[in-house]
DNA sequence: CGTATCGAGGACATCCAATGTCCACGATAC
DNA sequence: GTATCGTGGACATTGGATGTCCTCGATACG
């Protein structure tokens, strides 16, 4: 089990944006070079993040992402599932259907056990990162980081 | 994010087991034809159930895996973790040291928020899965599936 | 002791998703 | 009009998951 390393580069991004929520858009460039991160992969993840409601894009020059909703209404999940899915890590194959053991289709129709146990530690985790804010990340970083500007350092 | 299906296997492997946790050692032969999986992977699987200790196996003729301890005492978590390994699912690559925003490490020695959320989350799936044992999920099961014996339709 | 049956473990092939790059396109500020 | 931006598709690369095969040691049985 592994998580794309894009959710860690989406959650630090997204922190990054709700340092300044209502300031000028941030282009992908710089997002990418405040953590030396591939630019074109990385706007594939801001991509997703925009499909899903989480940042709002801006075209041309001047350009970039900002976030479309205040930072205490994004939580961790919402940054995570919009770049991994919101699918099931465990996916049930139905192996209790086949084999020696097959138990017949029409004593199947709820979930296994099995499966329902892991549906329930799915949720707990899920659970876990819905509790959590954007805004409640930025308070919790260091205040030196906290109050950094994005753009400050930016080259041209 | 995606779990092996190996997790599956286990699972339901054990849980047979389960069944009868002090008859005869099951071979792996019929392990996998209980459920219609390929024998020589899902040995791979069984292998490291045992490693962890949640299986034990004997050797030769006769011989197969059964419980190493009594299905009260082994958890869901036990199981996942002897397939899937224990490493948390987000692995943060410090991407806070790198680029312009790059933080000086003397300020890294503890881990960043954003893996410490991440950490958080991983800890209640854990919790979770820690909360189940086999024997709770054998007690779960439909009646007759939960009295079929394992060795019955195992073929010549 | 000899043989057949079992698990342990390593070598190897295959497949697919994650990772990463590049280009064509539309949008927009100046 | 042009340069800068995001969008989206095509493409190459890579590593882990999946699956097979072979050798080895252990053991039950005669």
């Amino acid at each position: 089990m592994k998580l794309s390393q894009g959710v860690e580069w989406g959650l630090h991004c997204v922190v990054l944006l709700a340092q300044d929520p209502d300031g000028a858009p941030v282009s992908r460039r710089t997002l990418a070079q405040q953590f030396a991160l591939p630019e074109t992969y990385l706007a594939k993840h801001l991509q997703a993040l925009v499909r899903s409601g989480v940042l709002q894009a801006t075209s041309g020059p001047k350009g970039g992402f900002r976030l479309a909703r205040p930072p205490e209404e994004i939580t961790a999940l919402d940054v995570l599932e919009a770049i991994e899915g919101s699918a099931s890590p465990f996916v049930c194959q139905e192996i209790r259907q086949r084999g020696t053991g097959g138990v017949p289709p029409e004593e199947c129709r709820l979930p296994c056990t099995v499966s329902s146990v892991m549906a329930a530690a799915h949720e707990a985790w899920r659970a876990s990162l819905r509790g959590v804010t954007v805004a409640e990340i930025r308070e919790r970083l260091p205040k030196n980081v906290r109050e950094r500007d994005v753009r400050a350092t930016a080259p041209g």
